[in-house]
Parts: structure tokens; sequence; C-alpha cells
DNA sequence: CCTTGACTTGGAGTTAACTCCAAGTATTAC
DNA sequence: GTAATACTTGGAGTTAACTCCAAGTCAAGG
């Protein structure tokens, strides 16, 4: 599959995807006699992988460092478990984060209700107190 | 209550307090006689609703928005109203994929585990397949 | 009275993560 | 077979959100 429909599969730019090879986020992809990028069912898979990680927030120099640990084989499995779990457990705490924000939007957002409908009834005197 | 204090307490550098003001982020904080800042009640809660929602990741661009809002009165409480609503459909569409990716992660932490389990065995022909 | 240290300002510099560009080569359309 | 299109590379430019800096002010301690 060449780069510009990969592009538009994932959504993500072809410089984007040329950026991420040349950062070692994905590994050289696979190329054409003529040298061009083909991109193969591996690669992919691998272009899948890191969208999802990027728009999880994940780090780019993470998951550099833990795409550098699979080209270095089995043997470094303990040191890439580690990188997943530290990002799990980042990964949480942001989540609780931004359900936390959720619940104050929604209870602002009640409050803006209270407020609206009251002007709507011509109380002016709703005098607002949101901020 | 002095900008150092502030800092501390909020954990924002009075960098990026001050410049969160300039930008109008915070109306224009409270001053003493000699000009210093000198954060009273109100600024305290403003800086609090920030943070929250700059660590949410809400864009300062649409907090200034937000804020200046607030700053011309009551009659624009529906269009603030409008700016929370789509901050909380963003926020929401944020958390699932948080969620999904935590998903795909523990999935691939017990994977490793396995394969760890079965490398500590001296089984060394327990090929990854892990990416 | 002088020094120390926290504060002020406007503006320049930094960082992460792209995004764009120029110059050159290859492939496709006619 | 040649013009237009799509690709290549290395490197420069951009954006958001800070973060740092120089030069200056001012209150308080010795």
């Amino acid at each position: 599959m060449k780069i510009a429909e990969v592009s538009e599969k994932y959504g993500i730019s072809a410089d984007t995807l040329r950026y991420y090879e040349r950062v070692g986020l994905i590994p050289p992809v696979h190329r054409n006699e003529g040298g061009i990028r083909d991109y193969d069912e591996l690669d992919l898979r691998r272009v899948d992988f890191i969208k999802c990680m990027r728009r999880a927030g994940l780090p780019v120099e993470v998951l550099i460092d833990y795409v550098s640990l699979v080209q270095q084989g089995d043997s470094t499995a303990g040191a890439r478990r580690e990188i997943l779990v530290e990002q799990r457990h980042q990964l949480l705490n942001k989540i609780e984060e931004l359900e936390k924000v959720l619940g104050i939007l929604d209870h602002k957002i009640e409050v803006y209700d209270e407020i609206l409908l009251k002007i709507e009834q011509g109380l002016s005197n709703a005098k607002s107190e949101v901020e």
C-alpha cells in the first residue's frame, strides 16, 4: 500500500508518516523496486498501533524507546513491559482527571440551564454568579 | 496572597500565572498599593478553575474566549453554555479514546506476562510475536 | 544609606510534534 | 517521448503553551 493510501486510511498525513519513520517511531517501511514506500501488513499494524498510542497522548519519545526495544528482540520483553505498565498508570491518572473535569463541566452546564431559564422568564435579577 | 504562594499552592509557575493573566486567561489580578499582585479569593477561584480546565486539555484559546464572555456580563450566558457543552463533548470523546487504549495496554501487558513466564521457565522458543 | 531579594514588564527562547519546502528522481497519462 | 504527477530526502518553519531573561522598581534588614 502506497503512502498516500495509508495516509488516507489512518488519517495521518504522509509527512507525519515519514516523520514517524525518520525518528524511529516506525521501523523502516517496506519499499518496492523503485525505492518507494509500499506498506505491508506488518507496517500497517505498526502504523495503527502508533496512531492509537499517539491519540492517547503517549509521548513520541517513549514510543521510540519501546519500538527500539522491540527491534532488539525477545531479551527486552521485560523492559518493554515496564514501559507499558508505566504508561498504563499515567493513562489511568489522566482518565480520572478528565472524568473529574467532566463532572465540573456537567455541573456548570446545569447551572447555566437554570440561569438561562430565569432570564428567559424575564427575571433579569437572575444575577449569574457563574464563572 | 502573593504570586509565589499561589504558584506553590497550585503547582503553577509564577511565570505561567503571569502569562495566563497577560493573554486574558485570568482577568487582571488584584494588586496592593505598590502595584504588586495580591490574589484575592475570586482570583484564586479563577486560578483553580483554569488549572483544572488546562489539566483536562481544554485549549487556552477556548478558555480565553470563555473568560472574555464572563467579563462581558450576563447577556453572554448562552454563548458560554455553548462553549462548555462543546468542550464537554470533546472531553467525553477523549475519555472514550483513552479507555480504549487502556484496554489495549492491559491486553499487551497480559501477553507480556505470559511470555516472560515462559522465558523464565527456560522456554527460549517462546518467540514473542508481541510488538 | 545601601544592599538584598522579591517583584514588575516586554520580549525572546524553548519544547514537542508536527508541517512545509526545495531540489531532485521516478512513474503515469497522453 | 515528454509533460505532469507522485515520490524521495534533508532541513527549515510552525504552533501551542509555556519558560526564561534583562532591565528596572521597591520594601525591608543591617
